[in-house]
RNA sequence: GGGCGAUUAACUCAGUUGGUUCAGAGUGCCUCCCUUACAAGGAGGAAGUCGGGGGUUCGAGUCCCUCAUUGCCCACCA
């Protein structure tokens, strides 16, 4: 059979996935097998694949494909997210785009052209994630706006405010004037930024004197309603019970005293804007201050301001400068730098706001979360992450959830007689409800609430509601798989979603919602820039399998992301990746290539297989270890070296028969059994290029994708001990050839002179490797020979005229006096007498040994410098 | 401002309870080789005061202190 020369990824990709999908072993259902469950970290349904979903899934892939190999009956639930902000800003920009004001729309018609857009370009993620090779049970696919998940949600929030955790009231929150909805602390992100410290003048009620106050926002001195100083500042104690004026408008305000006001800073007076900043505000509720909201939702100042109205408030500032300015108010400006709360969907500037919203509160749910994970109930990984989890929880405030938007599940509170309003699952109950409060109120008299839900309120239930938990709190499906197995997600969402899951999962399960959370780093530029879309720097993945292969992107991504470590991601990886499919493709070829027959085994074949029986189960036992504790990277390039250096470079080599000879069939099978083994080590991480080559080895009525993990037997240490030695021989030797040009066709002979125990079984691998036609043993050293030493045993090559005496001399030497300084540093710690009295036995006898071990060479050396000399 | 990490070869990183095997891996680099699976390859090689400085100890990448650099999280200083 002919086999390409180069592995043909793109074909086998296909081939397979369809044939996994045919055969249903993605599928799910519960039986009498222990269960192994993921739940995907839903990506916005309207995203599309980037590098950190790579690595992400790749990394889940990598699990539930080993956990299927073990045995567990493994369901891997795929899904998007509604991802209300920023599905609902695509939308409306789309609608622009056909010149479509959201303003323009009602309700309905708005949500309309939102599941439309969700139809058409919803879930194509999901597609992408199947050219990684993802074996998701694609049937279970959930989304967080499916019927049976809005339900849960509303269920949730109605029994929450049932018990008291809901609740509705005036706030200051976090205004995102862009997306015209109020968003919650976790989705701000406060940035350093180059700001200008402006210096204003205030006049003094009924005197000439000036009060110089300064602020980094000057617009909002149009909502002023206070003056602040500390009391023990003596620069202003004679203002106390005094007024100031609002420059340009001339609006009375209070001057108080409280001591929240840093002295130090600026002049020690502080200008107090209730309306629009959250210490303000609480000096406001202290000294009972008025509240002057000057600002609409969408940023332009409103009517209170006076001036400049209508005006965006970043317009305001600039214009109020020159105002201020021009009417001598403005006393300087000083260049500062300051952080600025930005919206983490927008990018705009954070208002603070004081608007109606509902709130969460968290303290009690946040309790058993914080303990579950601190006692490794639930395992992070890595550990390290339990700190910014513990402190996250132990301040934790409450949850603002509500968000003035349309796409979502809109907030199931009613309201009749103005502000009364009921909580209720339906509009139905809900006039029930209202009924007992008023009876005379209909159908039509019931306003729902306009806000939707935070996106996160749905997410946090997701492992709950994907087995329809919450609906079904009993049910077959979420008493199997529940808690689910591994949660694999980026530590940016630890707070917005990982914590909220585990509140939830205490709440509505009485059960952590997963066992071990895998927390990945960020994917990064090789600058060490995060990958955006606006920097340009992150490739496409897609295309990425196209030219590297899915497994050899898989690889790529994994060999260089330890978890929580953030990961430079650079091309090369891939290729590495591609070059080590190419390479178990080529030693499948040659396998294949070779006529069997039925003949006497080589001794060299022998030992060879021996020993690869041996290393395979000491790696394959680091393997498994190096997975159960998460350290897939370590996992992965274990066995990259076990099949690159010991089943090709070395084992291959040994058992390979001379050019177009057969093979015997016992190495034959032996051979194909090892490469059965070596291709279930490497199905996890390369699915494709396994499955074609499993099958392209031999006849197989089973798949790959299906098998056992292979299982761990004992090994025998001496055995590697032994090949250790062996190959320091064949180094050497290959070393030699090479610095004295001899070819590897002309053979050599090797005189071994034995000074330390050693066992010998290897031989007949040294004389294939090199290429010796004797090996003997002898009780003297070879005298004009090539020699070198392993292990205190001296070997010694005939080589004639290539031997250069000098040389030789001169290796000798320096072998001895490196030996000599060796042995220097042994006795000295021998000499402490501290050392051997408080040394354990052990680590004292292992010097001792080193000690006798460089005696005994330094005498070896001595005596073979004497006899070159 | 508070908290948590990190600093080991040119690069990216391992290094678990302080002690054979501790100074490692992969990549890159250098030399030689298109040898009959693979040049997406083979054989060999060089490469590090383990961030600086103290300390504990018979013994320190490993534990403690301190400084420097750096990353992340949290926080209401205008």
């Amino acid at each position: 059979m002919d086999i390409a020369k180069t592995f043909n990824a793109t074909v086998c990709e296909e081939k397979w996935y369809a044939h996994w999908m045919e055969k249903g072993y993605f599928y799910s259902q519960p039986d009498d097998r222990e269960p192994f469950t993921i739940v995907i970290p839903p990506p916005n349904v309207t995203g599309v694949l980037h590098m950190g979903h790579m690595l992400n899934n790749t990394l889940q892939d990598v699990l539930i494909r080993k956990a299927r190999m073990q045995g567990f009956n493994t369901c891997w639930v795929p899904g998007t997210d509604h991802a209300s902000i920023a599905t609902e800003a695509k939308v409306v920009k789309k609608l622009a785009d056909e010149g479509i004001k959201k303003s323009d729309l009602t309700r309905h018609d708005f949500l309309k052209h939102a599941w439309e857009w969700k139809e058409n370009h919803g879930g194509l993620i999901l597609e992408q994630l199947k050219k990684l090779g993802a074996s998701c049970d694609w049937n279970r696919t959930k989304f967080t706006m499916d019927e049976a998940l809005s339900e849960s949600v509303i269920k949730v929030f109605v029994d929450l405010y049932n018990k008291g955790l809901i609740y509705r009231g005036v706030r200051m929150v976090n205004w995102d004037s862009k997306a015209l909805t109020a968003v919650s602390d976790e989705e701000v992100i406060h940035k350093e930024v180059n700001s200008k410290l402006y210096y204003i003048n205030y006049s003094i009620d009924g005197s000439d004197e000036m009060l110089t106050i300064a602020t980094t926002r000057p617009e909002t001195i149009l909502g002023d309603t206070a003056i602040c100083v500390n009391p023990k500042d003596e620069r202003y104690s004679h203002l106390n019970g005094k007024f100031a004026l609002v420059p340009l408008i001339d609006r009375k305000i209070p001057i108080i005293f409280d001591e929240y006001v840093d002295m130090e800073f600026g002049t020690g007076a502080l200008k107090v804007t209730p309306a629009h900043d959250i210490n303000d505000y609480q000096l406001g509720d202290k000294h009972n201050l008025e509240i002057i909201d000057i600002l609409n939702d969408d940023g332009t100042l409103n009517e209170s301001a006076k001036l400049y109205v209508g005006q965006d408030r970043f317009q305001v500032r600039e214009n109020i400068v020159t105002d201020l300015a021009k009417n001598k108010f403005l006393v300087k400006t000083e260049d500062l730098v300051n952080k600025v709360g930005f919206s983490e969907r927008t990018n705009t500037v954070i208002e603070p706001k004081l608007s109606m919203q509902w709130f969460l509160k968290t303290d009690g749910l946040s309790k058993p979360a914080l303990e579950k994970v601190m006692d490794d109930t639930i395992q992070f990984h890595p550990s390290k992450f339990k700190n910014t989890y513990r402190h996250w929880m132990e301040n934790i405030k409450d949850w603002c959830i509500s968000r003035q938007l349309w796409w979502g599940q809109q907030i199931p509170a009613y309201f009749f007689d103005g502000n009364q309003f009921v909580v209720a699952e339906t509009k139905e109950l809900a006039l029930k409800k209202a009924q007992s409060i008023n009876p005379n109120i209909t159908l039509s008299d019931l306003r729902q609430d306009e806000d939707v839900l935070d996106t996160w309120f749905s997410s946090w239930l997701w492992p709950i509601s994907v087995f329809d938990g919450i609906r079904k709190p009993d049910n077959e499906e979420i008493n199997y798989y529940y808690p689910t197995n591994d949660l694999v997600t980026g530590p940016d969402i630890l707070f917005f979603w990982v914590a909220r899951m585990i509140m939830a999962g205490y709440e509505y399960q009485n059960e952590m919602p997963f066992k071990n959370v895998y927390l990945t780093g960020i994917v990064r530029d090789k600058q060490g820039r995060k990958m955006s879309k606006s920097l340009g720097n992150s490739p496409d993945p897609l295309e990425l399998i196209e030219k590297y292969g899915a497994d050899g992107v898989r690889v790529g991504m994994l060999l260089s992301s330890a978890a929580g470590n953030d990961l430079l991601f650079d091309e090369s990886l891939c290729e590495q990746g591609r070059n080590f499919s190419n390479k178990i493709w080529n030693a499948t070829r040659l396998v294949k290539g070779w006529p069997v027959q039925e003949k006497e085994q080589p001794a060299a074949s022998k030992v060879a297989i021996q020993w690869f029986e041996h290393t395979f189960h000491k790696t394959l036992e680091a393997i498994n270890q190096s997975f159960e504790k998460y350290r897939i990277s370590e996992a992965l390039m274990l066995t990259y070296r076990l099949v690159w250096d010991d089943f090709c470079s070395w084992y291959l080599e040994s058992v390979k028969p001379d050019y177009q000879q057969p093979i015997d069939a016992e190495t034959y099978q032996s051979t194909l059994n090892f490469l059965d083994d070596l291709l279930k080590l490497l199905h996890p991480f390369m699915p494709f290029l396994t499955e074609e080559v499993w099958h392209l080895t031999r006849e197989r009525k089973e798949d790959l994708m299906i098998s056992s993990w292979p299982q761990f037997t004992t090994y025998n240490q001496s055995i590697l001990d032994d090949f250790e030695y062996a190959s320091e021989i064949i180094t050497a030797i290959r070393t030699m050839r090479k610095e004295k040009q001899i070819a590897h066709k002309e053979s050599l002979k090797l005189v071994v002179k034995v000074n330390h125990e050693t066992t010998t079984t290897m031989d007949p691998l040294i004389s294939r490797l090199v290429n010796l036609s004797e090996l003997t043993y002898a009780t003297q050293p070879l005298e004009g020979a090539f020699s070198f030493r392993v292990k205190s045993n001296e070997f010694f090559v005939p080589i004639n005229d290539h031997l250069d005496v000098e040389a030789e001399l001169e290796k000798l030497q320096s072998e001895l006096s490196y030996i000599r300084g060796f042995l220097k540093s042994v006795e000295g710690k021998l000499s402490n007498q501290r050392f051997v009295n408080n040394a354990p036995e052990n680590v004292v006898a292992v010097e001792r040994k080193k000690q006798s071990d460089a005696l005994s060479k330094i005498a070896i050396l001595e005596l073979q410098i004497k006899s070159l000399s």
